[in-house]
DNA sequence: TCAATTCCCATGATATCCCATAATATCCCA
DNA sequence: TGGGATATTATGGGATATCATGGGAATTGA
């Protein structure tokens, strides 16, 4: 299973011009995979994802009652999502939207959180990043069932 | 089962390259698994663990409220951890995130701690030890609840 | 025609590969 | 069991490839 993990951050150039990172690039040309950019719903950063994500949330919509509230939501997900289209040297354009919805100007910074990724203006995620470690240290970590891997997990190479 | 132990010092070069101990190397071949670093939440040092750490996490978010903050904890976790590739000499490259983070300059100590292991500046690893063991004195051991039966207690000692 | 893209190339920084070496640990055989 | 031979390990340095970034030119589209 490969993740998006890890941050960087990049600048935006005068064309409004960003590039992906490359370990970011790679796992996404290894599925062959296209890149979908959407607007986050509860935070002001833009979510990065391949299709399989987007089809999750295609087909949350379609199990769900299609007058409740969740499905606006959801759909409200797919209609600002993107597909992006490279360069060839790596690189996206951000629409003017998804510039305003994420207050960037000229640098972003990717944070990597598994199956997909983040696109925040620099200096605001790094605040989010210090009110997290502060409230962990104050309240504990998460309580991860961690020690015994699940049964759903790899191998367990016994030798 | 084996696991990360004992302690080992090593230098951090000048293009800031890190030997990774060979007994921790051979466990991860063993298993042929990936290195992964993250950013301890509690503690200025490094964690090291294997992908089924990881996957733990991404596993643990999937299945909570992506609102709580509990998800943005193991996000922020997630977020500053890195597959690390290890040159044909067996070394790491740290960040310049992860030698801040953990105040390192120019050597490092290993901590294994079973199955994950840290990285510490070395001093401070010291310092910390010596506190431990005071409080050991003084306020006695932890209980230990060992034979907590797990369900593959196969603990074959490897050749 | 003008503005915005897309394509292509240049470049500096940095990571990666490959080789060398000294110290230590391990092996092997008398 | 001892001691020389061999392998492993940590460390360093030069050469090479990759990456992020920037800019000009060609192309598109309204």
């Amino acid at each position: 299973m490969d993740l998006f993990l890890s941050t960087f951050e990049h600048r935006i150039d005068k064309k409004g011009r960003l590039s992906v990172p490359a370990p970011f690039r790679s796992v996404l040309e290894r599925r062959r995979d296209p890149l979908y950019l959407f607007k986050s719903l509860t935070e002001p950063c833009l979510e990065g994802c391949g299709p399989e994500r987007i089809g999750q949330i295609v087909d949350a919509i379609d199990s769900m009652d299609s007058l409740s509230a969740e499905v606006a939501t959801l759909q409200t997900m797919l209609s600002s999502a993107q597909e992006m289209k490279l360069d060839s040297e790596g690189r996206i354009m951000l629409n003017a939207d998804f510039m305003a919805f994420a207050e960037l100007n000229d640098a972003a910074l990717y944070a990597g959180i598994g199956r997909s990724f983040q696109i925040w203006l620099p200096d605001r995620y790094r605040g989010r990043e210090a009110e997290a470690r502060a409230r962990a240290k104050s309240d504990g970590l998460p309580s991860l069932r961690l020690g015994r891997t699940s049964p759903t997990s790899s191998d367990n190479g016994s030798s």
